[in-house]
DNA sequence: AAATAACTTAAATATCCATTTAAGATAAGA
DNA sequence: TCTTATCTTAAATGGATATTTAAGTTATTT
């Protein structure tokens, strides 16, 4: 009749290997033996708390979210909007570069905004479109434009895309291409570029 | 002994199907059987021609690179630097939406760097590295830089990674971002925003 | 025309994974 | 302590897909 603890203590062992495997690999790529083996659970453990693979991924968003320390993005509305789009952006990069719960959600993040599974459609709108608007309304302060202008969208779009060029950086052998390897160094300094450069960006498309 | 006509009209045809299927699902995707099945042909036919599925993706890349229609990106030496990036960008993307051979190849060629299969590297390198030097070019010589610049390369980046986002844009439903269908019209006016955001990134982060 | 290499095919096999089953072990309440 | 719900586990099942096999068929050469 009670409600045992062990099995409490698995379940939560078996949803924070999820997080981290689900952020390495993404939904499809991951694998339930491979979570299970890192949380030292057999697999039918998944099925039994869980229901399936699909609910568990949503549940290690839901998780991840929850885990998290601080706000994902950088919000400052005490400085000028240039300097929030570059907090933003170096927030963005650090988190995801980041050991530990933050750096988890924000990697499933970019996952899903690389390989959409369409599984969490609820929970996106849920805790990422809000986030999104801080983004969008940075922007549109920028450019003294409508949240709503295309001018402001295209602009979001070029600087999501530009910070996920991260996920694929190590596998796309950047590190070859860039000759160095991948430090934190070398990170901060394209957070950088991708400020001054996206900011430039804004700027030239809001005086068309 | 001798060489049946048949056969090399078959192989032609998987191989034809093979880049179509691809190009459109990328390599996990995409099923043998379903390739086949376009091709009008037995699975086992692509073990007889190519060994396997890994062997048959290198050979369709190759095949699509061949089969393209005129350059993968426009280069024109007689224009302005400025002129020539905006160029790239709008040949880049609108060879990507466009049917047939050259579609194809571009399509597949963002299929790769979105997500790496690794099984082409050498092509990687034959193939694309050289096209690569045309970007790298063209944005050093707005920068007034070396073409090995730090500052270069990040700038390449940003670009190609702009460019990539028109992949994910239909699955990432953009469209429902936007309000509006993914038209031909949206697809250009996107592309000349990449290229308007990026001449002034670039110059901006020339003169740091 | 006979021989044989070149091709084609259907069916078998193998592999990988998610999911389910069914039986066994254990903690909490009576 | 005994019962029972709660967990845990190994093994089975099932579906999808790549790969191989082995037995055809056909074109080309001699």
């Amino acid at each position: 009749m009670g409600q045992r603890k062990d099995g409490i203590e698995k379940r939560r062992r078996i949803l924070a290997s999820a997080c981290q495997v689900f952020a390495e690999k993404g939904y499809h790529a991951a694998s339930v033996a491979d979570i299970c083996r890192r949380a030292g659970a057999n697999v039918a453990a998944v099925n039994y708390y869980f229901g399936n693979k699909a609910s568990l991924y949503a549940e290690a968003w839901q998780e991840a979210y929850e885990k998290r320390v601080g706000p994902v993005f950088a919000e400052a509305d005490d400085v000028v909007p240039e300097e929030q789009l570059r907090l933003f952006i170096h927030s963005l990069i650090r988190n995801f570069t980041e050991q530990g719960s933050r750096g988890e959600f924000t990697r499933l993040y970019l996952m899903e905004l690389a390989n959409p599974t369409g599984l969490i459609s609820n929970l996106w709108h849920k805790l990422i479109e809000p986030r999104r608007q801080v983004l969008l309304k940075i922007i549109s302060k920028i450019m003294g434009a409508a949240e709503s202008d295309e001018k402001v969208l295209f602009c979001e779009i070029s600087i999501i895309n530009q910070c996920r060029s991260l996920l694929t950086v190590r596998r796309n052998d950047l590190e070859y291409l860039m000759g160095q390897p991948l430090s934190p160094e070398l990170i901060h300094r394209l957070a950088d570029h991708i400020a001054s450069f996206s900011l430039a960006g804004i700027k030239a498309v809001a005086d068309r």
